[in-house]
DNA sequence: GGACTTAGTTGAACATGTTCAGGAAGGGCG
DNA sequence: CGCCCTTCCTGAACATGTTCAACTAAGTCC
């Protein structure tokens, strides 16, 4: 079995010994997530994606714990790949809510061709437990990615706020971005058309309230917020 | 196999037809939310359900099309216990903000004792194609139930509000009790103390601003709000 | 070079959700 | 009663995620 089957990276016994698992381990994630795209996740068998890969079925669980697993591949590819396309926005723009709308309809720019598998495999990132859980150990480094965009939108932006929800801003505006992709995940409006109505209609309401922020008056219900928010994270 | 394995209701072959096929479905019913309690969703098979309930794995499926399913029942109960929770509140009190609170409160403590387990199962509720899916169209008997309840939340009170806003309100109480039941989900703290706080902060907050909802200088605001509104509902 | 270690790989075996061809069994109808 | 239809029920068979004992071979150490 040594003919070249792909043009893809099949792993060259020639290879020093670290470099081949780790070509293994590529053609296997390859793989898979072209199956999912092309058939779907649940469509999509384990053995399918070792046949394909010309690998035993073992095999593929020797690189990755469980075929959810396979999806933090996805998952790593289109943090990466959001934070590319908000680059421009974040380089070019100055004032907030041109930054905030840029940057949230770069993300939903690189989800949008994932949308239908996306929807599938959506669950299996909804449990709580699952290491697939954008508050899970293991999405950490994704979510602190993730939330470094939100942090850049802020810093970046010529709007003068209260320090203290400078500091908690980006973190807030990460959760607001979990919310819309949640709402991405349930709308099947064509090119889901009502995501972007959200976003272009929430971004200047966003704007207004972070504005009012350093109004005097607003202080105490500022505070009260914060305070809240504290309370909630505080885990005892 | 005819002698009697348990007390509860075993179909009695001498019931009229109609009533025994109810029978069973109920048998088979009782007997999976029993083992979900005791063993989790996932450690639950339908072979041990089957075996417990005294009849062939088919049968289960004559009445159920999935494993998934079973969890609607769980579903329809909760609704009812939290409905029935909720009452004493609805009718002692005439104040927005404690008729929210109670209401709130009362859905936390109906959850409370499936908490461990209600998380294992969440995910087949996240999925948007899942009829589990608290959108979805076999959902929406429990949801036209549970959104009642909210709208008794706001007929009920004595809090004058904007008319526009009292129309939206009660879907939108719904939409975050949704939120709070997310969050309820993600909470590992000690009795879910935090969603508790998360509760308890928010409702003065959100009893401020729909009090804010009938001045005059607002107004443009809440029409912009509940503009957004109508046009991420439109779906097209 | 030879013994040893360990990363990498295999495929059969297992567990479990689901399906399906078929079999009772009650009740209506001639 | 005898026939038939529908409801209810059965359990073996199937599909698929996952495990595991065993094997290969590349590197290491003496």
């Amino acid at each position: 079995m040594t003919f070249v089957t792909t043009a893809a990276a099949e792993p060259s016994p020639s290879a020093p010994r670290r470099a081949r698992g780790e070509q293994t381990r590529q053609l296997i994630l390859e793989t898979a997530l072209r199956l999912f795209r092309e058939r779907g996740y649940a469509e999509t068998t384990m053995r399918a994606i070792a046949k394909e890969a010309g690998v035993a079925v073992g095999n593929a669980y020797y690189y990755f714990d469980s075929k959810e697993h396979l999806i933090q591949g996805f998952y790593d590819r289109n943090q990466a790949a959001h934070r590319a396309a908000a680059e421009p926005v974040l380089t070019g723009e100055t004032e907030f809510a041109a930054r905030l709308r840029g940057v949230l309809h770069a993300g939903v720019d690189v989800n949008e061709p994932y949308h239908s598998f996306a929807a599938t495999f959506f669950k299996t990132a909804a449990e709580p437990s699952s290491p697939l859980s954008p508050f899970s150990r293991e999405s950490s480094p994704a979510r602190d990615a993730s939330i470094a965009i939100f942090r850049d939108v802020v810093e970046g932006s010529s709007a003068k706020l209260d320090p203290e929800l400078r500091k908690e801003l980006p973190e807030l505006l990460w959760l607001g971005w979990m919310g819309v992709t949640l709402f991405w995940v349930y709308d099947n409006s064509p090119e889901q058309r009502r995501t972007r109505r959200l976003i272009d209609g929430a971004v200047p309401l966003i704007d207004r309230l972070v504005a009012l922020s350093r109004l005097r008056v607003l202080r105490p219900a500022l505070r009260q917020i914060l305070a809240l928010i504290e309370s909630v994270r505080r885990d005892d």
